[in-house]
RNA sequence: GCGGAUGUGGCGGAAUUGGUAGACGCGCUAGAUUUAGGUUCUAGUACUCUUGUAGUGUGAAGGUUCAAGUCCUUUCAUCCGCACCA
């Protein structure tokens, strides 16, 4: 064996040893627990990035810890690999996107391995394989069996620049497109949702069952899912037309002064009258026109023009205006709301725009009759306000109003208790080509067939023309599109649509359950046995669609009686970015590569000479500061990379990249590899380490076993609940310096501690644990060894040190027996120095004693 | 605007949940080893000054307490998510 700790060697070697024994494969032994560990799959870009490394360590450590702890783990890896880099690398460099994507997951697979992760790699998935995507239409077919499929003709996000349609999800607030930046237009056409709206109810329920998930993710899919409880009333127009309107605050209808209904409204032009009909066709235009960039830069300001129309009101039989105004959206509630400015904001602002009437219906408690003066802004105290002017709800709460409300409108047959959601249906279809064809052939006569079971999978066909335009690719090739239909034989068409690829990553978690199965997309009793997931690891921009969508599906699926988990995963942790150091020029807003700039302390631009700023940032291509994982693999090897990354930052907090910092991590290996190899050189060995009785020890030894099971205490609490990795690589170290430092070397206290030491090492640093564990004699793979208990004996000490305060200031401390109750606590107190120099003449009013810690005197 | 978080040395970050603030690491300083550089080892490193048996110190201000980074009130700053959602 070399004197040098060679880091690529030895992992090379270790990698291909576990491999040979099938060490990380999935045990089948079920008298253990189940632990199920695993990370977000990655899609196979080609290049493993320093995210990857970061969320797979952390799940590696996981896995390997709860492995030692007796559990049997499933840890899986797979790819997310149908998409849309593939077609365009198609488009850009005639490569099929088959290949590509192969390619790409061999590369990565290779990169992957090298990290020393313990996959089981039997249970590998690709979501673009035909043996998966084949349940993943199967399962399409049970949503569209369960009711929960279908289509509709439908105003869409069109992509012009990509040709496809997309998901509001992939649709950012300024209106562009997710991948390509295109400003996405509306447009009409059939296409396939899932009706995840009739789960709405339940999916906000149940995360209040998920303790295990930061708040944070809880909040935002809350927000997006956006229940809201209300009223539907419905107003009518003069002429007799039913105007439906849904309201969070029915109490206040007494003060609806005004209607106002989106430009789109469907009813829009039935009210308008003759004198209105130019000006609301304008206004109606210029809505369409309006990209989402401009609706929402406007800062807010309230435009809209008067139909003409009036309603009734239904409860006081008011005649107010119709309005029409872009404030309003078609896709939330009826598309019509009764507008209350004076306790509304954007009602008031709309109000105060054009001169409408503002009445106020909620006071506040003290408030004098008579007492109006006109609002500045809409008065929103729900929690004091009492009703007034509104008939049978006069000096109730806004609490009470809101219920007597309800058995009024629907005394009067005119509206209903509501509850509503922001949440919409899911649009999963996609006019693209490298994605899972839906299982569905239309018939003239029948319709959309589904495609019967025994003839999955639908395989996508190879030999297509890949231009990135004009629509579904598979739409041209008539060959595949022309089939009988099903059910009655007559020439039908193949839905030429693909599936988002959210949907195969909605339900891999449970194929690595039963990943082989060619019978069934799994085996029930298998996913029983495995789900829930116990701990999920991915990064926070997962927070509100692959989650929701996941979840979506486990509960369908459920329902489909294929399982009986409610939720897919228990605990979730959101890892941090790995950040680098970045410059930029503040003058020509120009990124400037680290290897270019000279002097780090006083960094210019080398090209301008300008003073360049400094910051961290997520690593990307175009700021120039990403560091890629091979190379620093090449250089310090997985093992120092590993522990970096744990022990830079707490794994939910973003970590700052930094040389200088895993150089440190390479120095404390390179530590923990002198402290063995001499150990051995000495003839030390760890097999069959016995610890005398406690009494037989000397005090260097008592220090050693000390310093050993504390580190043994407090890393089994780091590692439990909150994952706090870098205070666990940090007490390694210290149990590393306290191993140094010993002047027992000889002992068996200290082969004790060098064997626990790597024991505890081993999950972070799987390499060079195994090859000192071997080295120093152990037989079997220290990745087979239990995580280590504490003996209490060997934390118990015969003196602690005690601090004095007087006035609740620390003055000092003393060596008292550890044994020592409260009163000869105060009594060692009282005698000490520190104590009389403080405390001098003055007189001793008060003395708290806090045992096994501190002694305050308070003098008077 | 609504919601979620975070503020601790030169830097990343600790603090048994109210009990010695700054663990561990990076960086820095000095010394030893080395032909030299690197490596390695030893010691030091919150700040201030009048260098002490000192004072100050966890974004700011107040409060509770024998005792506050930790609890309460007010406030400021930064980051993130959603955003005309009726």
């Amino acid at each position: 064996m070399e004197s040098r700790y060679n880091a690529v060697e030895i992992e090379e070697k270790w990698q291909n040893a576990w491999a040979v024994q099938g060490l990380d494969q999935t045990p089948e032994d079920l008298s253990k627990p189940k632990f199920y560990a695993l990370s977000m799959f990655p899609y196979p870009s080609g290049n493993l990035h320093m995210g990857h490394v970061r969320n797979y360590s952390i799940t590696d450590v996981i896995a390997r810890i709860k492995r030692m702890q007796g559990y049997r783990v499933l840890h899986p890896m797979g790819w997310d690999a149908f998409g849309l880099p593939a077609e365009n690398a198609a488009i850009d460099r005639g490569i099929h996107p088959a290949k590509w994507t192969l390619q790409n997951i061999a590369q990565m697979t290779e990169q992957l391995k090298k990290l020393g992760l313990s996959y089981d790699w039997d249970r590998e998935v690709a979501t673009c394989a035909p043996d998966y995507y084949r349940w993943t239409q199967w399962i399409f077919l049970q949503f569209l069996n369960a009711g929960l499929a279908y289509q509709r003709e439908a105003a869409v996000n069109w992509d012009p620049i990509d040709q496809t349609v997309l998901a509001n999800e992939q649709v950012d607030a300024q209106g562009r497109a997710d991948r390509s930046g295109a400003l996405v237009e509306r447009k009409l056409l059939k296409q396939w949702f899932f009706k995840i709206t009739d789960y709405a109810e339940q999916l906000l329920a149940d995360l209040d069952t998920l303790d295990g998930w930061p708040d944070r993710v809880k909040t935002m899919q809350a927000n997006w899912i956006g229940k809201s409880t209300g009223a539907r009333v419905t107003f009518t127009t003069e002429a007799g037309h039913p105007i439906e309107i849904f309201t969070t605050r029915p109490d206040t209808l007494w003060g609806a002064t005004f209607m106002v209904l989106s430009p789109e409204h469907p009813l829009v032009e039935t009210i308008t009258t003759e004198e209105q009909v130019d000006a609301v066709k304008v206004y109606q235009s210029e809505a369409a026109a309006k990209s989402e960039i401009e609706r929402t830069s406007e800062d807010h300001e309230k435009t809209g023009v008067f139909t003409g129309g009036y309603a009734i009101n239904p409860v006081n039989q008011q005649k107010v205006p119709i309005w029409i105004s872009d404030y309003v959206l078609m896709d939330y509630g009826t598309g019509a709301i009764m507008a209350v400015p004076a306790h509304d904001q954007r009602d008031f602002d709309f109000a105060t725009a054009f001169g409408l009437d503002i009445v106020q219906v909620v006071f506040p408690a003290n408030a004098e009759d008579g007492d109006d003066a006109p609002l500045e802004t809409a008065y929103t105290d729900n929690a004091t306000g009492i009703l007034k002017n509104s008939g049978p709800l006069d000096g109730l709460t806004v609490a009470e109003a809101k219920k007597k409300v309800i058995e009024v409108l629907e005394d009067k047959k005119v509206g209903t208790a509501q509850v509503n959601f922001r949440l919409r249906d899911w649009l999963i279809s996609r006019q693209r080509y490298w994605g899972v064809p839906i299982p569905v052939i239309h018939c003239e006569d029948c319709g959309a067939v589904p495609v019967p079971d025994a003839d999955l999978p639908v395989i996508l066909p190879e030999d297509v023309e890949l231009s990135g335009r004009g629509g579904s690719p598979l739409s041209k090739l008539d060959s595949w599109v022309n089939v009988p239909c099903p059910t009655c034989g007559k020439a039908a068409r193949r839905e030429t649509d693909t599936m988002d690829t959210f949907l195969d990553s909605s339900w891999y978690f449970l194929r690595y359950c039963d990943a082989k199965n060619d019978e069934k997309a799994f085996d029930s009793a298998k996913v029983n046995d495995w789900m829930a997931v116990d701990q999920y690891v991915g990064g926070i921009e997962h927070a509100i669609l692959h989650l929701l969508y996941s979840r979506f599906f486990t509960k369908v699926l459920r329902d489909r009686n294929l399982f009986s988990i409610d939720e897919p995963f228990q605990r979730l942790l959101t890892q941090g970015m790995v950040q680098a150091i970045t410059y930029k020029n503040p003058k020509t807003n120009k990124y400037v590569a680290p290897a270019d700039v000279a002097d780090k302390e006083r960094p210019v631009d080398p090209e301008t000479g300008d003073k360049l700023d400094v910051f961290y940032e997520k690593m990307s291509k175009s700021k120039y500061n990403g560091v890629d994982p091979k190379q620093v693999l090449d250089k310090y090897g997985a093992d120092t990379a590993r522990m970096f990354i744990l022990f830079k930052a707490p794994p939910e907090k973003d970590l700052e990249w930094d040389d200088a910092d895993v150089e440190g991590q390479f120095r404390f290996l390179n530590r923990v590899w002198r402290l063995a190899t001499t150990f051995a050189e000495h003839g030390g060995t760890i097999a069959d380490v016995e610890i005398p009785s406690s009494d037989a020890l000397s005090k260097a030894e008592k220090d050693v076993r000390r310093a050993t099971h504390t580190a043994i205490k407090e890393i089994t609490e780091d590692v439990e609940g909150d994952y706090q990795f870098n205070t666990a690589v940090s007490e390694l170290m210290k149990l590393s310096n306290a191993l140094n430092d010993a002047k027992c070397t000889e002992s068996s206290a200290y082969a004790e501690g060098l064997q626990i030491l790597l024991i505890l090492l081993a999950p972070f640093a799987p390499h060079i644990t195994e090859e000192l564990w071997h080295h120093l004699g152990g037989s079997t793979s220290i990745h087979k060894q239990p995580w280590p208990t504490v003996d209490p004996s060997a934390l118990v000490v015969d003196e602690i040190p005690l601090v004095i305060q007087v006035m609740g200031k620390t003055r000092g401390t003393i060596q008292v027996p550890a044994k020592s109750d409260k009163a000869a606590l105060e009594a060692f107190a009282r005698e000490s120095e520190i104590a009389k120099r403080y405390i001098a003449d003055k007189s001793i009013k008060k003395v708290i004693v806090v045992p096994g810690k501190l002694v305050n005197f308070v003098v008077g």
